[in-house]
DNA sequence: GGGGTACTCGTTTTT
DNA sequence: CGAGTACCCC
């Protein structure tokens, strides 16, 4: 695909005033407000010694990307390598050497958890709460905010609403079905996510691919995406897309307003950034970016390893990219790993080197004891007997005084996490499930905020529609249409519109009165709005409004969970100093906590383990088809296997010092017993670090395997393993990725598993940077090395290119292999 | 409006 | 198989 990004405008026709970005003297923009506080806390720490403190304990790499301030950075920072703490100190550096007020520094992560900890670590550094750091935070979080003080240059007011999935889904059926569309044939739920697409690709409806617009609702897509943009606008809201893309195009079509925060931003910085996709670059992009002659202060932090969400819109082009979009960027690698074995960091950089597109990271460590216990494959019979091994193994653990904290279990889908619960339950296991539905996305919840949000802002249609007969009041379907289609033909929010009708005839008594009470009761709560305390008038508002009542009369086991809840949200309204500021901190950033004070295993899925470690980490489930997923083999083609892989490798990463590795020959899929059969990533792992576990329950898998051999069924692990059924049916499947280890373009013709339109990303930027990323080490080989290989077996180095060699073999001929597959003979 | 039944669908998830 | 939804009938 063509990169959008072409039509961004450019800095050319600025004259680059050239600022003094680097200059010693803070610029007299820095607006006021805390931000003193810190850097004079900072220069404090810098005068106490002349090498700062906080820079002694880093490592030479990691020392560099801190000190490299002035200039394009990319530090690509392995799992482990110390990430954060670069980020943080770099922030510590900035403000420590005088180079910038706080409030000048834009720090941009993806989840408000990664934002909480940096604000956090930097405080630390700094000494003290960091409360002069406005514009750090996620990007949405930083979209709304210049979106608040920018919104009528978008078509907004600053007080518009945030809406979120639901929401969204509830707002996008009633479009389908005012265009006359039948939305069970049209599914809202789907058409939302495919919006979402287009939004994280920076698309608007006129910019959509025609593909795309035809493919939904008989070639209505276009037109439905163009209303739903409208419906918005007059809801004065925002989907969590346009938090992003708004600005953007308020910069697009606002260059002066542009201007103003590239003077404000003398530092931007990036976590994850492999993670971002097209919007969020666009975003930056223009952000960061600065007229030729000008210094462009961006330091980008992220791992093409690490990348694992494609599905959703994330582009690991954009890490990949980074020096063109920047000239002169220093690339900075950090491979030191301060966390896990070497057998751990051996299986996983082993795995990891199968994917072509990488920039090419190996990651050591020197902390190596002969003690390390290798990263172990464990087979069960099923997936019942895999919970209980895993228990067994936990309770083991547990006896030789390992806490629960310390282990994670990782799972591919959260279907799997049941079997475990189950188990865990039986044995009295404490566990913690992490993921799972939010606080702020519980039905209470979210019933609650609609009130509140409805006495904020009382033009908010679907918060009226949701809480207009919750509790009942005898307002059905009817009424609600009628009041609906009363406040379209009038162009008013439908709280107006009930205003308006109560005094009509068009509704029945009963519901008149009903409705006029609601009325009645907004309108009490809006006059409080102002002069009452907030936790007090929305403790009002629940209990008037008969909500509260509703669920202490409901019988059900979770309503009292769920007043519990009401209480929290109440409770948690307290850090706030308004009703309006609680209702964004809810939208945005609300979660659940978790409690520390519980010993608990935690069980949770591999995409919501990133960032995390763990002492011992069990991996269940590698079974073809559950992971590497299906779906991701159908739909991703090679690109879909490699971030399968990476997705692997981001699991075995989380171990400090244990790794359990399970499959089971049998599992229960969508109701039936299927049989499976082992991972290929499993024959992907380096025999130097992996043992295969001796079957310890009595349904162990040897013998049992209905598949016949299997190299895990052997004592003798890892013997030349391709006649499997395993990996005959991952050669029937398979690109050519996996296929001969490097993508062996010479070779046969490889069956391609729906490679569909996208097809292989960027190509030629990945084989480029690839090349370019290991050229210059020299490699542990030399031409006519004597050399085996596990799949074609002996042979002799003809040629080497970078940690890619050219090897004659005995039998199967000529093949590029990459270095990490052969050893010396 | 509630309750019961028929039907669909089945990866990953943040904001 | 089983959760979630949609729809229908009382």
């Amino acid at each position: 695909m063509s990169n959008g990004f072409d039509d961004i405008p450019f800095f050319d026709e600025e004259p680059a005033p050239r600022k003094p970005a680097a200059s010693p003297a803070p610029a007299p923009s820095a607006p006021a407000g805390g931000g003193l506080g810190i850097a004079a806390r900072a220069m404090a720490a810098r005068d106490q010694a002349r090498a700062p403190d906080y820079l002694s304990g880093l490592n030479p790499e990691q020392r560099e990307a801190v000190e490299t301030v002035d200039g394009p950075v990319l530090v690509l920072a392995g799992a482990g390598t110390g990430k954060t703490r670069v980020l943080t100190t770099r922030i510590a550096h900035i403000l420590a050497t005088n180079r910038a007020y706080p409030s000048q520094i834009l720090a941009v992560t993806f989840t408000n958890k990664a934002a909480r900890e940096m604000k956090e670590r930097v405080g630390h550094l700094v000494g003290g709460a960091v409360e002069g750091m406005p514009w750090m935070g996620t990007f949405h979080s930083i979209g709304v905010k210049l979106l608040r003080r920018h919104a009528e240059l978008v078509g907004l007011t600053s007080a518009f609403t945030i809406l979120d999935t639901d929401d969204v889904v509830r707002l996008i059926k009633q479009i389908i079905q005012a265009e006359g569309l039948d939305d069970k044939r049209w599914p809202a739920k789907q058409f939302a996510q495919m919006i979402d697409g287009w939004k994280n690709k920076g698309l608007d409806a006129a910019q959509i691919p025609e593909g795309d617009a035809r493919a939904f609702a008989n070639g209505k897509g276009r037109e439905l995406y163009a209303a739903y943009q409208a419906r918005l606008k007059t809801l004065n809201a925002c989907d969590f897309g346009d938090l992003l893309l708004h600005p953007i195009r308020m910069f697009k079509a606002n260059p002066d307003v542009l201007k103003e925060y590239h003077q404000r931003f003398k530092y931007v910085l990036v976590d994850e950034y492999q993670d971002t996709n097209t919007a969020q670059y666009m975003w930056l992009r223009l952000l960061a970016q600065r007229p030729p002659g000008v210094p462009q202060n961006v330091c980008c932090v992220g791992d093409d390893d690490q990348s694992i969400y494609g599905w959703r819109g994330a582009e690991v082009d954009n890490i990949l990219r980074f020096e063109k979009d920047f000239p002169g960027a220093k690339v900075i690698k950090l491979e030191r790993n301060y966390r896990s074995t070497e057998h751990i960091l051996g299986a996983a950089g082993f795995l990891i080197a199968h994917n072509e597109g990488r920039l090419g990271k190996t990651l050591f460590t020197d902390r190596v004891d002969p003690n390390d216990d290798k990263v172990v494959v464990h087979a069960a019979w099923d997936s019942e007997e895999e919970a209980r091994a895993v228990g067994e193994e936990i309770e083991q653990l547990q006896r030789n005084q390992h806490p629960l904290n310390n282990m994670a279990i990782l799972v591919r889908a959260s279907f799997q996490m049941r079997e475990f619960e189950d188990r865990f339950v039986t044995l009295g296991l404490n566990y913690r499930v992490i993921g799972g539905p939010r606080f702020y996305e519980r039905l209470e919840i979210r019933d609650a905020m609609a009130y509140f949000r409805m006495v904020c802002q009382p033009a908010d249609d679907l918060a009226f529609e949701r809480i207009v007969n919750t509790p009942k009041r005898g307002l059905g379907d009817t009424t609600i249409r009628n009041l609906h289609d009363y406040a379209r033909a009038r162009d008013i929010p439908m709280l107006a519109a009930a205003t308006d009708i109560i005094e009509t005839d068009e509704l029945k008594p009963k519901a008149r009165k009903a409705l006029f009470d609601v009325v009645t009761d907004f309108r009490r709560w809006q006059s409080l709005l102002e002069n009452t305390p907030h936790t007090e008038l929305a403790e009002q508002i629940l209990d008037e409004s008969g909500y509260t009542a509703m669920w202490q009369n409901d019988k059900s086991a979770e309503a009292p969970g769920r007043l519990e809840n009401l209480k929290e949200l109440i409770r948690s309204m307290e850090a706030f100093e308004s009703l309006r500021s609680f209702l964004e901190h809810v939208s945005l950033v609300m979660d659940a906590e978790t409690n520390e004070n519980l010993d608990a295993v935690s069980i949770m899925t591999l995409h919501s383990a990133k960032g995390l470690e763990f002492e011992t980490v069990f991996l269940p489930g590698w079974e073809e088809g559950l992971f590497p997923h299906q779906r991701a083999l159908d739909e991703g083609g090679r690109s879909g296997l490699e971030e399968e892989r990476r997705l692997a490798y981001v699991g075995i990463t989380r171990a400090k010092r244990r790794c359990h590795i399970w499959f089971v020959s049998n599992r229960r899929i969508h109701g039936l017993w299927q049989s499976t059969l082992p991972s290929r990533f499993l024959e992907e792992l380096p025999p130097a670090h992996v043992e295969v576990a001796e079957s310890e329950t009595s349904y162990g898998g040897y013998g049992r395997n209905p598949y016949g051999q299997s190299r895990f069924d052997k004592q003798e692990p890892f013997q030349n393993s391709y006649s499997t059924p395993g990996w005959k049916r991952a050669q029937a499947n398979k690109t050519d990725a996996t296929r001969d280890n490097w993508g062996n373009r010479s070779g046969h013709s490889v069956e391609r598993i729906g490679y569909g339109e996208s097809g292989p990303r960027a190509k030629t930027i990945e084989g480029e940077l690839v090349a370019k990323s290991t050229s210059n080490e020299p490699s542990r080989f030399s031409v006519g090395d004597r050399v085996f290989h596990m799949k074609f077996g002996n042979g002799n180095v003809s040629s080497i290119e970078g940690n890619k060699l050219t090897i004659d073999f005995d039998r199967a001929g000529q093949k590029r292999v990459l270095d990490g597959f052969v050893e010396k003979a």
